[in-house]
DNA sequence: TGCTAATCGCAATTTACTTGCAATAAGTGA
DNA sequence: TCACTTATTGCAAGTAAATTGCGATTAGCA
């Protein structure tokens, strides 16, 4: 874990606890966007002493510091997490048969934003852009 | 009513009760997606005797034969569903202050599917694309 | 080392949605 | 037109994801 992260923690207000540390490092060693649920079973299997809640607790005070982002994926009912820290904007695929999920580092709607606000008067804000199909291994 | 649709569903087995004609009749005459809560309000205004659970049943039912849409948006942790029929592909934005939801009649990934199966090697289905910002009121 | 407030675990609650079941009613076939 | 089959309905109860209350713990600092 970078000392930044612990940094930017502290700066909050908040504390960098043995249980955030061990989500954060979850978070980090990842490559895809985590649920609660997966979070949880995978920090008890390395026998990191944890509470549901506090897994829960832990993305939503990471996420309001800016240093996780929430995902929802359309397919699914819940949520998941993701570092944000020095990564590119992007966007996910997920298979329709496993849940396989995997990133899409493309963004084709940086020039679509003029033309929205142009069309709606809305100003345009965040955009979440979700692709689903069928996994190599499913197909 | 068009005649058509009381025969799509009569075709898949289904019947058309007076209670579905009235959840069908709100999503036709409303012009952004509803959530089952809001539908269950909204009928019971119009002094139409229904349940909770009969709003769910029937917009899954309707969802089953392919009449209605169900829509996650990014900012909710609720389904809201809207006609499928005679409707073109199109895309939200919702204002992040007081959650007005508008149609966006663009699309701009119809060239993006080619991409994302050489780079993924999946077999991409479908998409789903959120705007969020500010309307005109709240701005 | 000791203080203060953030964080934790556990239990209980909330919210969106689903399921079981008996009663009702849509659509058919005589 | 009537009777019968079964989809649909309302009500109550049940799930699953996520939140909240509260007393106990512990990080971070003087």
């Amino acid at each position: 874990m970078k000392t930044s992260v612990k940094d930017e923690i502290r700066a909050s207000g908040k504390r960098m606890t043995r249980t955030r540390q061990a989500v954060l490092a979850m978070l980090e060693s990842t490559k895809y966007p985590l649920s609660p649920a997966e979070l949880y079973a995978r920090l008890k299997k390395q026998k990191v002493s944890i509470d549901q809640v506090t897994v829960y607790r832990n993305v939503n005070a990471l996420m309001a510091i800016g240093l996780v982002k929430q995902i929802k994926l359309h397919q699914e009912d819940y949520f998941r997490y993701e570092m944000k820290e020095g990564r590119k904007h992007h966007h996910h695929i997920r298979c329709k048969i496993c849940g396989k999920i995997e990133d899409l580092l493309l963004c084709p709607l940086k020039k679509l934003t003029a033309l929205i606000e142009r069309e709606t008067r809305f100003v345009v804000g965040d955009h979440s852009l979700e692709f689903s199909g069928w996994c190599p291994k499913c197909q």
